[in-house]
DNA sequence: GTAGTTCTGGAACGACTCGTACATAATGTA
DNA sequence: TACATTATGTACGAGTCGTTCCAGAACTAC
């Protein structure tokens, strides 16, 4: 139940034989790429490099590994997007920017981590539910400031925002049938035009 | 294994005790609600109305259960797709009308089946995979034509045609973490942008 | 050195998993 | 009635699940 990598540490004691980040790492790449129910506890601790005593004293469940695997990949996502509107003094550019983030046309086959978590376990995993309302909602913001700077109304650019967030959540669940990146591109090309 | 209602059954022996095709619609409840891997076959089966050894008789593994309860989900709303094209003579109506069949703004907050059981077995599952590809092209090729009766060019509609198949997709998505219908109409009329 | 604290490896937990085997029940046909 | 055929109920097998417990290892502070 630590808390990353923020966490002091304890002053004494016997010292930990492994990196609690780079295992949650280890666990996102695991819930991604297999999903959560799919993915046992014995492969999980294996590929994390610790046993089953070290991993509930340090993550508290299987499930709350969950939960800061998927925040961690969120968070790691939403900086990326405001990286965008750093970048791209064009509010237009920078929408684009966001969107190719967000659908990662070229991210293979296992889709989106927040997508598939929350097809597979919403609307029954209220803990989950609530971040992932949390997570869209300051994506959602930030793509609505950046489309009002377009000269956009503030209620007609939060109903284009959800389309166009729509658009991109599709085109991650279209990767995982195997739809070649280059006829993602011309999807996410489309969305131009709810701009 | 056996094949839904068309097989004309034995000719002599023990009648069945349930009916497939019901059971079958149990299944489809039960994979909808709780995913595929949450579901177990004990609660499957008693639901169902049958014990196990007349699951296995009649349906073969719970993996070919989730293929046969997918097909007729799919095989369900393409045959409404179809009526939307028949019911609408103006392209632009008949568009609209499947668009809202397939997002089903007032689906509740399970989702859509296909969606979700590709979103957790794909790219895993190559029997699945293989339905998705099979469904997505026949449900695009059925709008493709649509849009090319409104004079759009052929590639040109299949890109757009695309777009508009993840716009709903997401939509669906969206419906799972709680979005209320309101706000997911106003996302879908969004679409006439794309079309 | 000793005491106090923390982490580790492994064993064991009870509950549950999907699937199978087999005796028995219920039917049609002869 | 006797037979072949099919369905059902029960129990079991072999394994996995997430989780807990505990003795011992490794560290800091005294």
């Amino acid at each position: 139940m630590k808390k990353k990598s923020a966490v002091p540490r304890a002053l004494s004691g016997r010292p930990r034989g492994f990196d609690a980040d780079t295992a949650l790492r280890v666990a996102v790449d695991f819930f991604w790429q297999q999903g959560y129910e799919a993915t046992s506890l014995e492969a999980l601790s294996q590929a994390m490099g610790l046993s089953r005593s070290s991993f509930y004293a340090c993550f508290g469940s299987k499930h709350a590994l969950l939960m800061a695997a998927v925040q961690l990949y969120a968070d790691d996502r939403f900086a990326s997007l405001t990286e965008c509107v750093a970048t791209y003094a064009n509010p237009h550019n920078a929408i684009r920017a966001m969107l190719a983030v967000i659908a990662d046309v070229d991210g293979g086959t296992r889709g989106c981590l927040f997508v598939n978590t929350v097809t597979e376990l919403a609307p029954g995993d209220a803990e989950l539910v609530a971040l992932a309302q949390a997570h869209t909602a300051r994506v959602g913001a930030l793509m609505v400031a950046t489309l009002h700077r377009l000269g956009c109304a503030e209620g007609e650019a939060a109903e284009r925002v959800g389309a166009l967030l729509a658009l991109v959540m599709g085109i991650t669940t279209l990767r995982k049938t195997g739809v070649p990146p280059s006829q993602l591109t011309g999807l996410l090309t489309q969305a131009v035009h709810l701009i």
